[in-house]
DNA sequence: TAATGCCAACGTTAGCGAATCGTTAAGGGA
DNA sequence: TCCCTTAACGATTCGCTAACGTTGGCATTA
């Protein structure tokens, strides 16, 4: 399942994408000015970032500068009136990865993220492991591995947010039935399975290390 | 909670930036020239400068000049007239991590802090040892040391406010149970854990001294 | 002013107790 | 059967208290 940030300040339009979106099997999430947008892609690891231009705050241009600077390279597309398009292209230079022109036809949309996400497909290497943010698949080498939802959805939090500490209230969020014994025992099994290094931090939350 | 020292002598901007700033979940302390801040810069570690130019005594550049001297490398973000920005950009390449023109967008000004923050994580070395402000990460010759959540709050408070007298009742704000005799412990195991130097003030509270 | 003595505050060590953690084994629902 | 959860238990951690020796400021005294 992969994840999209939309930015787009337009209720309608957000809506009608929002739908279109999720039916199409994408997560989506909504920001609707440009710091939201910004405050939210340093939460979660995105596959796509989807941003309107005229929006409050910070326009589109400038928070994928800002991403940028700070070595976010995940792919953007922009959504854009036609008079734009010229400024956009000559600005942002293989910074933006593709421009979809407003009003724009809902299925090429589809199309186009599809075909950039499975195209682009954002990977993590993981000692002899590998992992595939985009369709959530675990090889260990080179044969794939199998986990429980609740299992896998742990695994995902570490692996998008690695070497960083995670209260473990956001594994709770996850979970069917949260509980801190639970979530040891899932960590446990995921330790054994993988050669994860996950340190506890005592009374906080876990960290999953690099390499 | 990151700190912010604030170089700005007109009023009435100075205000408006402490309460947006504040506002926007910083701890801001504020210079009204550029000793003043010299000399609370050397009192408390801060996470970013954003310093005015023309201010009186000694201006920005100038301050920051001694403190990239004196070793100190937090981000600084200078707040100046358009007509500056070309001298500024100029005589410091590489010293001033951003700028920002008069007059500003408040809200743009608070992304940059924050993406700024994010990338650069400020970290404070005292002799063979690291600490990252921003994770709350001890590293004792490249090795990461753990610490528990009070003995952890207790260093945090003492780093972030190096030679600095802090009195009691601040150690007390960051225990479970605030008791002279704990405080007292907790010191004694920093210590030799490390090889900090903290100074008593009898009666007052205690000092962390520098190197 | 210098010496003396007092006492509260301080530094350090040892150890208790509660809370948390890691792991194995068993329960239970779809 | 699979897999998430719960139970149980030993191990560990961590913050606190107790105890005791040490220090330093201050008043008293000569």
């Amino acid at each position: 399942m992969s994840k999209i940030l939309l930015l787009e300040d337009d209720y309608l339009l957000s809506q009608t994408l929002i739908g279109l979106l999720r039916e199409a099997g994408f997560e989506v999430t909504h920001a609707q000015d440009g710091e939201e947008a910004l405050s939210l892609s340093y939460e979660t690891v995105f596959d796509l970032y989807l941003f309107d231009i005229n929006v409050p705050l910070l326009n589109g241009i400038d928070v994928l500068k800002l991403l940028r600077d700070n070595n976010d390279k995940t792919p953007a597309f922009f959504i854009s009136a036609y008079k734009d398009i010229q400024t956009i292209t000559k600005a942002f230079e293989g910074a933006c990865d593709d421009y979809i022109k407003k009003p724009f036809d809902f299925d090429e949309l589809v199309v186009r993220i599809k075909a950039h996400i499975h195209k682009h497909n954002p990977t993590i290497v993981y000692g002899s492991m590998r992992y595939d943010l985009f369709n959530k698949r675990i090889f260990v080498d080179d044969k794939e591995v199998d986990l429980g939802i609740v299992e896998k959805a742990i695994f995902d939090l570490l692996m998008r947010n690695m070497s960083q500490t995670l209260d473990k209230e956001m594994f709770f969020d996850v979970m069917e039935k949260p509980s801190d014994i639970a979530l040891r025992v899932h960590l446990t099994k995921l330790k054994q399975r993988f050669a994860l290094t996950i340190t506890n931090i005592k009374g906080i939350g876990y960290r999953l290390e690099k390499v």
